[in-house]
DNA sequence: CGTTAGCAATACGGCACCGTATCAAGAACC
DNA sequence: GGTTCTTGATACGGTGCCGTATTGCTAACG
């Protein structure tokens, strides 16, 4: 029960990351947004940072769930699997996501914390992918440098600001999506 | 005398953009940072905000003008060129570069202005290396596909946390850049 | 019932910041 | 030399947030 409580404070954290970046982030802002007061925040976290460190907990092992079973190709071809991988993290289709992804990012550039989860969840990402890569013929160097373009790419993607609706957006990505996986 | 009052101020907060993101910009922090009060600040600005929109017209600016130089090839090979233009984005390179173009990115993501800014600088640099890449043969499509792929590896480079050093970062980031300019 | 334990609301002090108003000192001008 | 203009410092009230302490309600238990 207690423990209930706890997720649904760590949820709406994350929920304000997405939208405002660690900053907004504030523990009067979420009881608000809950409809409570902070009275029983404090009875389950220490502090703040207390929440931050669960909301980056949380994250991590999300991240370390979905990644394998994203990865793990039963019987699929290793190339269609990789064009899911890259469906999946397309903003458009899950913008929530991707904002609490790069929301994180750059919390990581000022607290350690965050920069070692980023760092993991990294870490287990390129070698999935590379593994798929590898699945492909590539040799093992090779490999671990198309994951690595590959996830610069999936993020880059979301970083630039192309206008002229979504329409030419979708072009370019599925045009650059044919070049990763040439 | 009074403008270049007002660039200091500019400066600073840009300066504090890349320390600590939009969040962290606060007038008061940058009067101590210059060692000076606030009392100056609100002479030459109206408010918190318009210090912001000083700093968007300035980085913009700033790109726009840098932009038209580092894509212009007098003389030298496009792909040459557009290798020169992965080293300058370079993380390591111009570390603070990269941490504006990040904190303006994610400051983008609440802010019209912001998002306005980056999506005129975005515009641009597309535009600029989409012709470098037809002056290597390709048609304005592909070159426009490959250019949207270089910038989204240009910048999530930067977004990604490799570990074990800096070593096997800029081996991954050289293989990539080959790739790119095949 | 009456007592007690748990829980959320309330109240509080403190801090960092915003933006305004006022002041003091020097420079520029007559 | 006196007046005005400029400019940075100081002081102030207001707000939003942190974290703590206190209160009041409710419901479980004897």
């Amino acid at each position: 029960m207690s423990d209930g409580k706890r997720d649904v404070w760590v949820e709406a954290g994350l929920t304000e990351l997405a939208r405002s970046g660690v900053g907004g982030v504030r523990v009067e802002v979420l009881a608000k947004n809950l409809g409570v007061t902070k009275g029983g925040f404090y009875r389950r976290f220490a502090d703040r940072a207390a929440l931050l460190e669960a909301m980056l907990v949380r994250w991590r092992e999300g991240r370390a769930a979905s990644i394998a079973q994203q990865t793990s190709l039963d019987g699929q071809e290793p190339r269609e699997r990789l064009r899911a991988v890259i469906q999946l993290y397309s903003e458009r289709l899950n913008p929530e996501g991707m904002a609490i992804e790069l929301a994180i990012r750059q919390w990581a550039r000022l607290d350690e914390n965050a920069a070692a989860a980023v760092a993991s969840v990294d870490a287990a990402r390129l070698k999935h992918v590379a593994e798929l890569y590898r699945a492909t013929g590539l040799d093992a160097e090779e490999a671990e440098a198309q994951a690595f373009l590959f996830y610069c790419f999936i993020f880059g993607q979301s970083l630039l600001f192309v206008e002229r609706g979504p329409r030419k957006r979708s072009q370019l990505v599925a045009k650059s999506a044919e070049k990763l996986l040439d």
